[in-house]
Formats: C-alpha cells, structure tokens, sequence
DNA sequence: TCTTTATTGGCATCTTCTGCCAATTTTAGC
DNA sequence: GCTAAAATTGGCAGAAGATGCCAATAAAGA
C-alpha cells in the first residue's frame, strides 16, 4: 500500500538518515524542527512504509582488503527465458556480486563486483562467472578510480518553509 | 594510518553493522560475543580508523519519485588531462549521479543516474550531462530490473571460533 | 462556524550509552 | 616454561536517549 505522499519534514527526514543513519532521535527531532515523539513516529511510519528499507554501515572496501571493484557486462542466451531466471537466481547468491541489474544495450546484466585482487577475479571470473546458466558473453570493466561513492539520493527540495515570526 | 589488521570481531561487528547499522550497542555486544563496553570502544576504533565510513538509510527509490536508474557510460576527450579533471569534478557536484568511477574498456567512466521518469533523463542529458567539459560520447543503459541492490561486501569468513563444553 | 479527525508536545519510565577502574588475557622476552 | 609488560575485557554508575500515553493544538470537512 504504497499510500502517503511526502511532506517537506518526511523529506527532510530521509535526506537525515540518508546522510547519517545514526542520529539519534532527539538529534533528528531537532533537525527538522520537530519534538521527538512525532519524529520518531514518522520515522517507524516511514519504515512500515517500506520507504526506508534499511540502515547500512558503509565501509572502507580497500581496508577490509577488497581492492578490486568490477564493472560486468553479461549476454546470456535469450530465446531461453528459464536460464535467464537462473541467472538471476545464482547472481543473487554470489557474495562477490554487490549489484546486479537487468539492463538495456549492449549487455543484458550488468553487475558489480568486488574482490581482493585480480588473482581472485580471476578465480571468480573463470571459476564462477563463466560458469553460470546461459552465459553467453563476459565484458569485464575495471574500477580504476573512484570519483564519486555512495552518494545520496536526490531527494526533491527539503526546503524549509519559511515561517513569519 | 591503517594498520591494525581486523581479528574475527571486528569482521563480525563490521558485518553486522553492514546488515542492520541501526543496532543498539547492547544488541550488537551480544551478537559477536562481547560485553557492550569493549564493543563500543572497538566500534569507535573502526571509524576513527575510516574502515566504518558512514552510515546511510537505503531508501526506496520508487517511493521517493526516483522511478528510473541508468548506467552512463561516459568517453572524454583525453589528451587534454585538465578536462578530465574538470569532468570529474562537475560530475561530483551532480545529485542526478549517485555514482561515478573511472573504468577501463569502451567508456573512460561509468555514471549511475537516478532520476524520476524518461524525460526527467532526457533533460539531464541534453541539458547538463552532454555540456560537460570533455564529454566526446555518451551510451546509456537503462535499468529495466534490479535484480540485486546493496549487497553487502563479502567479508572474509566471520566464522564462528567453535568452543569446547 | 462547528464538528470531526489527525498530529503534536510533554511527561514518566525503561533502556541504552559511555567513561572509568580493577581483573583477566595476551604478547614478548628470557 | 615462566615472568613481566601491554592490551583487552567486564562491570558499574551517572547521563542521555527511546518510547508509550494523554491532553492540547492544528487541520479538514460539513
């Protein structure tokens, strides 16, 4: 039941939590001019919702010794839709895929990976990847630099509705 | 100054926090096994260390009006290394790309946009992403499904160190 | 304008956070 | 294997935060 639409204070709550998922409520509260007993029934609201579908830590992929992020582009053979679907399914249960999207172009999926090094891509690529049910083509890119992580979403406008003294 | 090495609790905490970043300190003592003191102090060591780099709300984009993500694959006209530098840098101050990574093969960088609908796309690539400095071509590859989104990074094996009755 | 409904703010209680210290465990050297 | 030094842990106490409840306020509808 995808029913309430937003107002500003439940933007300004999201656009919060997006930033810092660890506010505590009171610190919340203050920040979008509220007391805390409402906020923090907007926020439980906003998660029955399924507006806010979890709170993540974001971690530091080099440090814990995941060096490698990798761009793949995967043809599968179309004409059968049941391997498709299994290729969804085993994507889904690879640890080393962190996201995996059906796609338009060039590719039919396109994947992120992440691994230690390139030895264990290559375990992964030959070893898992190629592998898999109805693979037909593998275009590996390879994350050189990352300009831009994470970043959050545009959510539109939590401007403060300014307010006459 | 990254030094320590990670033991098998702080791949546990690291994990959990990943999964659920908003677990009371209590909890999160009691799922890797320690008393809620050294767990908060070791919580605190990973983010001064920068292993633990925020912690961010996951929204749904749909239910925020951010209806269609696509994956823009960007070539710039080299040779000339301060336009990629100012290519990378506009790129940054760009809400619509919520990702952005220099990439071997065929494109220089691969762009996640979020943005509401179809036009909502077409007036950010006519009227931002094609005026970049440096951009020579663009292909854009359009999510039809998200077959798996914020997987969280496999961490090494937080195994269980088996004790003995 | 008068109801009816939804939302807010404050309060009381319970839980959690967090700094400190003694006790325990681990590490290193011999 | 044993001792000394260093690091880590667990418990405790005061401070801060979370949370359910209710009256008061604000918004919507007739």
């Amino acid at each position: 039941m995808p029913n309430t639409r937003l107002d500003a204070i439940d933007r300004r709550i999201l656009a919060a939590l997006q930033r810092d998922a660890r506010l505590s409520n009171v610190q919340l509260a203050e920040e979008v001019n509220l007391s805390p007993s409402p906020c923090l029934r907007r926020v439980r609201q906003l998660e029955a919702e399924g507006l806010i579908r979890g709170y993540h830590a974001e971690l530091d992929r080099g440090g814990v010794g995941l060096g490698l992020t990798v761009f793949v582009g995967v043809k599968v053979e179309r004409h059968h839709e049941a391997e498709a679907n299994a290729f969804r399914e085993a994507v889904v249960a690879l640890p080393e895929v962190i996201s995996a999207h059906l796609v338009s172009g060039e590719s039919d999926f396109l994947l992120q990976v992440v691994v230690a090094d390139l030895a264990a891509y290559e375990r992964f690529l030959t070893g898992t990847l190629l592998r898999l049910p109805g693979v037909s083509d593998i275009r590996s890119n390879f994350a050189i630099q990352s300009v831009k992580e994470h970043g959050p979403l545009p959510l539109t406008q939590p401007e403060d509705k300014g307010r006459s003294p």
